[in-house]
DNA sequence: CCTCATACCGACCATACGGTATGTTTTCCG
DNA sequence: CGGAAAACATACCGTATGGTCGGTATGAGG
């Protein structure tokens, strides 16, 4: 039973206008240095509306982050890195996808639930526990391909497909931090090359060479973004 | 020129009482949502003091970043992971060190800039490049001894000493980063298990095997703490 | 001992904050 | 069409916030 605003009727109902809103700001100021006037304000809703749809702040937190994890889910479902037939190709071109969408803004390629998660992981235990959902729910996506790719190739090791699903996400959150610290998204590409390397090494798969003119090793970072070239 | 406080004459002088308040309590609670007030009081120090040592509370966040730059420096430098004289050793000695400071309260494992950077790196740029230093520069340490065991197993890859020392880091960051969503110290040292996995297999050491009777690997965790076992 | 800069104290201020109370408008449904 | 429920708007409240200001205590240098 959502309806348009008097204020911004063209903008969608307010509760999903409040959510893209916490989004976009909290990614780039943090949690608590993002007001609840100012998701009003970027929003263009009033005050009412925000306590009409969410009982505090920290309800909008929780909702903001499960909001995040529908979105991420339905983009990186519809991702192209699915494709491949081996399923460790279609890992190694996850994380050339990961390495393809960081954008020259850091802010844009952050994560909500990261960044969020490292403020209130103690005083917001509700927030917390809802960008735990997302970053395991999405290393999860990972586990069925990581496990094929190691029965594929009969590897028995002491670390699991769940673990370096985790991993993964590890790196990305990482590579993350280290990229706003030097404000240089290049670094965060640097990491998800280590993490690229990393994958190579557990399975024995050669890396592409970047000049060859034959093909002598595996590229699944060629569909990494799905937009032609 | 410092000086006891009327209050607290015990605990040293209120700049660097306020400091350590700063690096516990903004670990725990984040930049933003630690007022002043929050720190005066656990510093037991009175505002006045505190605007007197610091212009503003960004301030005070660039000094806390500077402050655990320092302490934390001197505490790598002295801890035993340097004892090898094999320099790849002392790497894989510095990310079992790691390992084992892990612990079961992840607030006290945790890393100050880390933390603050990704709520400021794009409010407050002077508390980012403090920030930053501060990772950089710990990552700064450990190129040497890449570097050395790169040269001594005449190691030449598409990746350097600079930026392994780095994947370190971003590691390390991830690692809290998952820990606390999970809340689960375990993540943490799952993950610097990858890392170590990611050194052995690029500088092709094996590793050791746990239940093994003999010596078939190389075990620099083994003094990873300094500490009898 | 006197002086002076500095360290520290404690009361105060303007404002921005999260949250509430109440009213108005739209939509659903019988 | 009527009415109830839900969506949204507006004005307001108590408090916590970052920051200021005048004052006092302490140590160093002469």
């Amino acid at each position: 039973m959502s309806r348009p605003t008097k204020l911004h009727p063209d903008r969608g109902d307010a509760r999903t206008r409040l959510l893209t809103a916490a989004v976009d700001l909290i990614r780039a100021r943090g949690f608590a240095a993002t007001s609840v006037d100012d998701l009003c304000r970027a929003a263009g809703v009033t005050k009412g509306a925000f306590f009409h749809h969410f009982a505090s702040k920290e309800a909008l937190g929780v909702a903001a982050a499960w909001h995040w994890a529908e979105t991420t889910t339905a983009f990186f479902a519809a991702a192209p890195y699915h494709a491949p037939p081996d399923p460790l190709h279609r890992v190694l071109a996850y994380v050339a996808f990961r390495r393809a969408i960081v954008s020259d803004d850091i802010t844009e390629s952050s994560c909500l639930v990261g960044t969020m998660v490292q403020e209130v992981h103690a005083s917001a235990p509700a927030i917390r526990d809802a960008c735990a959902a997302s970053i395991f729910g999405h290393a999860a996506t990972l586990e069925a391909d990581i496990g094929a790719a190691m029965d594929d190739r009969g590897i028995v090791a002491d670390w699991t497909a769940a673990s370096l699903a985790r991993q993964t996400q590890a790196v990305v959150q990482g590579a993350l931090v280290l990229a706003k610290a030097g404000d240089d998204p290049a670094l965060a590409r640097d990491s998800l090359d280590h993490l690229d390397r990393y994958i190579r090494l557990l399975f024995s798969v050669a890396a592409p060479v970047p000049g060859g003119a034959g093909e002598s090793g595996v590229r699944p970072e060629a569909l990494a973004t799905g937009l032609p070239a």
